[in-house]
RNA sequence: GCGGAUAUGGUGUAAUUGGUAGCCACGUUAGACUUAGGAUCUAAUGCCUUACGGCGUGGGGGUUCGAGUCCCUUUAUCCGCACCA
C-alpha cells in the first residue's frame, strides 16, 4: 500500500494528545535535559515555512535525548505582549487581547500539524496575569535591591538604608547612577522624598531623568537594542534623543559578570563576540585636568595615558554640566549657536554626518598636568555625554577623530609615539617608541601605559577605571499592551505595591491611542489607582520583560505561590540547549542573563547562567519567481527569451510555479488582469526568473507550512527543512527538491510493507555488508545529531537506503525505525506499531552501533608517485609500515613509474595514502 | 573605520579535518514500463575536447610528496558595532 502520510499523521497526532505522550514531570530516577526554543510572538500573518526550522531542529534533539534515556523538558509558549497587536488595535479598534488570542490559536494549529513533542501542559503566555504576576514580582525585587560591588551581588535596600543611618556613604562601593557623598547625620536630616531620591540612585529598578530614545511615530521610548542607525527596529521610524523621566534597570551593575560569564557558555564565538562588543569593556584612567584661572577640574576618561604629553586641547560634550562655567563672555554667542545647532540635529543626522567636523571654542583653557602647557577647551558633539565622563583629552597625533578636529581648527599636533606620517593621518596604533614625553621617552607604548597609570595615581591626578559601553535598560514604554508596573505615586514618589496585591491586572480599554496630553493610553483609564486613590504608573513594561524569565516558569508553570519552586528549579536547573535566532543577541539574551543573575543573587535560582548551550538557526529567505510582461501588452515572455523584448519584471506567486515552470492556467486564474494573458513560450513551456529575497507577502514568495504538510506530510517537511543545509546557515526556501525527501520516505515505507499495507519483513539473517551499512548509518546519524549536523544525517539515511537496495530484513530495518523517529516521528510510530510494539517509539532505546561491524580487514591505498595519483593497491590491515612499503615497491605498477630506481622516500599514511617520491 | 562570517557544478550542498573534490538530493538528458502521470525503474550528467588529454573549490602568491582544508595577500557578499576617547 502507498505511504498514506495523511492518515498516519492525523492518527498519531491524535494519539499523542490522547495519551499525553509528551507530558513530562520531575523524575529523579532519570537525568534531566532541558531543550528550549525561543517562544514566538504570535503575529497576524501566521507561520511561514521558515519559522519552524529551529523548532524542528530542537525537536529532533529532544526526541533523540529522550531515546537516550533523558527526562526531557521541551516546552512552548507565546511572547504575547507587543507593539504589532497594539498598532493593529489603534487602526481597527480590535482589542489586542482578542487578536492575540486568535493569532495564538492559528499558531497552535499550525504547530500541531508538524508533530512537535512539546509538553503543552506547560504552555505560558506573557500576557496572562498568572504569568506576568512573576514579571511584576521580579520588578519589585529589583526595586528593593541594589548592587554592592564589595560583595559582588545584589543586596537589600534595607541594608543600604541601615548603612546610611550608621555611616552615610562612607566606604560604600555600590552601582549607582551618579556618585554621592553624605554623612549619617545628613541622611537622618533628609525627608522621605529626599531619601527616596537618594535610593533611586542605587535601586536596580529605578526612575531617572535620562536621555532616551524617543520615537514620535510609535509614541514611545525604546531601549538601545531596539534602535538601529537612528531608526526604530520595529517600523523603521526616526528616533530622537530626549530627556525624560523613565524606569530603568541597572543592567550595568552586572556588566562584569555578564562579560565573564560568557566564557563558561557553549555559544558560538560570533555570538559571544557580539555580546562582548555590546558590553564594551575598556580599561583606562579617570583623571582630572585643572582649568586655568578657575577652581574647576575637568574629569576625563582615557585608555591612552601614555599619550598625555601629546594632549593639545580638550573637548567636552554639548550636554556637559560645565558648559556654562567654561564659556567666556566673548564666546557666549558662538557657543549658544552651536548648542542650538546640535540640539536640532537628530540622532540619525548625527550618525549620517560622522565625517563632518564641528565644534566651538569655550574661551577657557585647561592645564596639561604633565607638560604644564595651557590647552584650549572645545565643545563638540563628537564627544558623547553618555560615555565616560562626557569629556576627553584630545591627542590629535594619535587619535583620528582628534586629528580631524585639530586639522579643522588649526590646533597643534604633537607626536609622542614614533611611526606613521602625521601630515596625512594620525598614528593610532598601540605600538612604537615614545618621544617628546619626558620620563617615558624611549619606552614602547605597551610599557608606557602601565607606567603612566601608576604615575597618574601616584600624583593623585586620577585612578584606574573600567568603563562599559553597556547602558542601563530603559524599562518603560508609553504603551497599553504590556505588563503594568506594580507601583503607585504619592507626592511624585514611586511606591511599590505589596507582593500580595500581585498581579496588578491590565485594565480593559477601548481606545488605544495616547491621550490628547500625550500620555500613554492607561492614562485614559478612570480609577487606574489604588483603593486610596493614589495613581498607578501609566507606562507599561517593554517586550523583553516577559521574555526574561519564561524559561524558569516552564519548570513550574502552575505554581501560584512562586515563580518556580525550589524543587523544580533544582531538578531542571537551566536550559541545556537553547535554539533561536541571532537577532536577540543584544536584547533578550542579555536581559535574560541579567535577570537570571539577579534572581541567583537572591537565591531563587540555582544557576548563574540561564542558557548553557545555544544554537542560532539561520534565516530562511524566500525564493521569488518572476514573469516578464512585454511593456504595454498583456503578453508574457519566457525568461530565456526576455532579452529580445522590452519587458517589465513582475513577481508571481511561487505557489503556482513548479521547478520554475509557470502553471499557465493557474496564472490566468490568479488575478483578473491576467485572465486574458498570452505567452511567448520556450520549448512549449513558460520558464520563470527567480531571485532570493526576504520571505514576504509583497514578494508573493511566502510558503505556508500547512500547504507543504497537506501535500507531502509533516515528516517530509521536517526532513526537508533539515536537508536544506546547515542549521546555522541562512538559506532560501525552495520547494523544488522536496520530492527527493518525500521519495525517500515512500521507499522507506515500502521496504516494510506489502501491497496491502501489511508488514512484510523477513527474519533472515543480515549479511555482513548489510550490517556494515546499518551500523555505519547508526554511527553517522548519532554523531551528526550530536553535532547539530542534521542535513548530513538526512543524507546518511538516503545513502543507507541506496546501499540496502530491497533488503527487507527485520534485523536491519527495525533499528532504523528508532533511528529515524526523531526526524520523522509519525512514520516511525506507525512502523513501530506494525512491528508489534505497543509502547510509543518515543520510549524505545536509541540503537547503539557496534564498532565490530565497521572493522575493515583490508584497505585500498591510493598510491601516488611524486604527488601524482597512479594506481590503487589493496593491502590487509594491521601490517607494518615496512611491509606496506615493500609490498607497494614490489608492485609491477610501482616499478613502471619508478623505472627501477630506488625511491628517495616513501610516505605511508596508514589508512590513507602511500606516496612514493623519486 | 573596528569586529565576525561566508565564497565549491545549472541549484541546495558534501568531503573521514592535510590524502582520489563534487557524497546525498534537485534539475537536465536518454531509455524502459505504461489506460499519459507532477508515477516508477535504469543510465548519463563539473568544464573544455571526437578522442588522447587538459583545466577545475572567488582572484593572486606560499608551505607541502600532496591544499577546498594551513599561511600571506586580494576581491565580493552578508551580519554585528560604530565619533565608546
Amino acid at each position: 500500500m502507498e505511504y498514506d502520510f495523511r492518515k498516519i499523521e492525523s492518527k498519531w497526532q491524535a494519539r499523542w494528545k490522547e495519551r499525553q505522550t509528551y507530558r513530562v514531570e520531575v523524575n529523579h530516577n532519570k537525568p534531566k535535559f532541558y531543550v528550549l526554543d525561543m517562544f514566538p510572538y504570535p503575529s497576524g500573518a501566521g507561520l511561514h515555512v521558515g519559522h519552524p526550522l529551529g523548532y524542528i531542529a530542537s525537536d529532533i534533539y529532544s526526541r533523540y535525548k529522550r531515546l537516550c534515556g533523558f527526562n526531557v523538558l521541551h516546552p512552548m509558549g507565546y511572547d504575547a505582549f507587543g507593539l504589532p497587536a497594539e498598532q493593529y488595535a489603534v487602526q481597527t479598534g480590535q482589542h489586542p487581547a482578542v487578536t492575540t488570542e486568535q493569532n495564538i490559536a492559528r499558531y497552535r494549529s499550525q504547530l500541531d500539524k508538524i508533530g512537535f513533542s512539546f509538553d503543552w501542559n506547560r504552555e505560558v503566555r506573557t500576557c496572562d496575569p498568572e504569568y506576568y504576576h512573576w514579571t511584576q514580582w521580579a520588578f519589585l525585587k529589583m526595586f528593593d535591591h541594589y548592587y554592592d560591588n564589595a560583595t559582588g551581588r545584589a543586596e537589600k535596600i534595607s541594608d543600604l538604608t541601615a548603612r546610611f543611618e550608621k555611616q552615610g556613604t562612607e566606604g560604600l562601593d555600590a552601582a549607582c547612577t551618579a556618585p554621592m557623598r553624605f554623612t549619617a547625620d545628613e541622611w537622618k536630616a533628609m525627608n522621605e522624598k529626599e531619601r527616596e531620591e537618594v535610593l533611586q540612585n542605587y535601586r536596580l529598578a529605578f526612575r531617572a531623568d535620562t536621555l532616551v530614545n524617543w520615537c514620535p511615530e510609535l509614541g514611545t521610548v525604546l531601549a538601545n537594542d531596539e534602535v538601529k542607525e537612528g531608526l526604530s527596529v520595529r517600523g523603521g521610524y526616526p528616533v530622537e534623543q530626549k530627556k525624560m523621566k523613565q524606569w530603568l534597570l541597572r543592567v550595568t551593575a552586572y556588566a562584569e559578570r555578564l562579560l565573564s560569564g560568557l566564557d563558561s557558555l557553549e555559544w558560538s564565538d560570533s555570538l559571544k563576540e557580539i555580546q562582548r562588543n555590546w558590553i564594551g569593556r575598556s580599561v583606562g584612567a579617570q583623571m582630572f585636568f585643572e582649568v586655568a584661572d578657575s577652581p574647576l577640574k575637568l574629569e576625563i576618561f582615557t585608555t591612552r595615558p601614555d599619550t598625555i604629553f601629546g594632549v593639545t586641547f580638550m573637548v567636552i560634550a554639548p550636554e556637559h554640566d560645565y558648559v556654562p562655567q567654561l564659556t567666556t563672555p566673548d564666546n557666549q554667542a558662538a557657543v549658544e549657536a552651536y548648542l542650538d545647532e546640535t540640539k536640532k540635529r537628530s540622532e540619525r543626522e548625527r550618525i549620517a554626518e560622522t565625517k563632518r567636523v564641528s565644534g566651538v571654542f569655550t574661551g577657557s583653557y585647561a592645564v596639561n598636568p604633565f607638560s604644564g602647557k595651557r590647552i584650549p577647551i572645545y565643545i563638540s558633539d563628537y564627544v558623547l555625554a553618555t560615555y565616560g565622563t562626557g569629556a576627553i583629552m584630545a591627542v590629535p597625533a594619535h587619535d583620528s577623530r582628534d586629528y580631524a578636529f585639530a586639522r579643522h581648527f588649526g590646533l597643534d599636533i604633537v607626536p609622542v609615539v614614533e611611526g606613521g606620517d602625521l601630515s596625512v593621518e594620525s598614528y593610532d596604533a598601540k605600538s612604537g617608541k615614545m618621544i617628546n614625553s619626558g620620563f617615558i621617552d624611549g619606552m614602547d607604548v605597551k610599557e608606557a601605559i602601565p607606567v603612566m597609570f601608576d604615575e597618574v595615581e601616584r600624583r593623585g591626578l586620577g585612578r584606574r577605571q573600567i568603563n562599559y559601553r553597556l547602558r542601563d535598560a530603559i524599562f518603560s514604554r508609553q504603551r497599553y499592551w504590556g505588563e503594568p508596573f506594580p507601583v503607585y505615586y504619592k507626592d511624585d514618589i514611586a511606591y511599590p505595591l505589596s507582593e500580595e496585591k500581585l498581579p496588578l491586572c491590565l485594565p480593559r480599554i477601548d481606545d488605544f491611542r495616547p491621550t490628547e496630553a500625550g500620555d500613554p493610553p492607561l492614562a485614559r483609564v478612570e480609577g487606574w489607582a489604588t483603593a486610596e486613590g493614589y495613581p498607578y504608573e501609566v507606562s507599561t513594561m517593554p517586550g523583553f520583560a516577559g521574555s526574561s524569565a519564561y524559561y524558569l516558569r516552564y519548570m513550574d508553570p502552575h505554581n501560584d505561590r512562586e515563580l518556580v519552586s525550589r524543587q523544580a528549579d533544582e531538578y531542571w536547573r537551566n536550559v541545556d540547549l537553547y535554539v533561536g535566532g541571532i537577532e536577540h543577541a543584544t536584547g533578550h539574551l542579555m536581559y535574560s542573563r541579567f535577570w537570571n543573575k539577579f534572581l541567583y543573587d537572591l537565591g531563587y535560582v540555582c544557576e548563574q547562567e540561564p542558557f548553557k548551550k545555544l544554537v542560532n538557526q539561520g534565516m530562511i529567505q524566500g525564493r521569488s519567481n518572476f514573469v516578464y510582461r512585454i511593456k504595454g501588452t498583456n503578453k508574457f515572455v519566457s525568461c530565456g527569451l526576455k532579452g529580445e523584448y522590452d519587458t517589465q519584471e513582475i513577481h508571481v506567486d511561487v505557489n503556482i510555479v513548479r521547478n520554475d515552470i509557470l502553471d499557465l492556467d493557474a496564472f490566468r486564474a490568479w488575478r483578473p488582469e491576467f485572465a486574458e494573458a498570452e505567452f511567448v513560450l520556450e520549448e512549449g513551456r513558460y520558464v520563470c526568473g527567480w531571485a532570493i529575497e526576504k520571505m514576504s507577502k509583497s514578494m508573493y514568495n511566502v510558503v505556508n507550512p500547512d500547504r507543504i504538510v497537506e501535500e507531502y506530510g509533516a515528516d517530509t517537511l521536517r526532513m526537508y527543512e533539515m536537508f536544506l543545509g546547515p542549521l546555522e546557515q541562512s538559506k532560501p526556501w525552495d520547494t523544488n527538491g522536496i520530492d527527493g525527501v518525500h521519495k525517500f520516505l515512500r521507499r522507506f515505507w515500502s521496504l516494510f510493507t506489502d501491497r496491502d499495507g501489511n508488514l512484510a519483513l523477513s527474519d533472515e539473517k543480515a549479511t555482513p555488508a548489510e550490517l556494515k551499512t546499518l551500523h555505519k548509518t547508526l554511527k553517522k546519524v548519532q554523531e551528526d545529531i550530536e553535532n547539530f549536523s542534521f542535513n548530513t544525517s538526512v543524507s546518511a539515511f538516503m545513502i543507507c537506503l541506496n546501499e540496502l537496495g530491497r533488503c527487507n530484513k527485520r534485523e536491519v530495518l527495525e533499528p532504523l525505525v528508532v533511528l529515524i523517529a526523531p526526524f520523522a516521528p509519525h512514520i516511525a510510530e506507525e512502523l513501530w506499531e506494525l512491528l508489534g510494539h505497543t509502547a510509543s517509539v518515543c520510549d524505545a532505546e536509541f540503537p547503539r552501533y557496534n564498532p565490530e561491524y565497521l572493522v575493515e580487514n583490508s584497505f585500498e591505498y591510493p598510491v601516488s608517485v611524486n604527488g601524482k595519483l597512479r594506481f590503487k593497491k589493496e593491502l590487509p590491515l594491521g601490517i607494518s609500515r615496512e611491509e606496506i612499503e615493500a609490498a607497494v615497491l614490489s608492485d609491477p605498477n610501482a616499478q613502471k613509474y619508478t623505472e627501477g630506481k630506488a625511491p628517495r622516500k616513501v610516505i605511508v599514511v596508514p589508512g590513507k595514502i602511500i606516496n612514493i617520491v623519486i
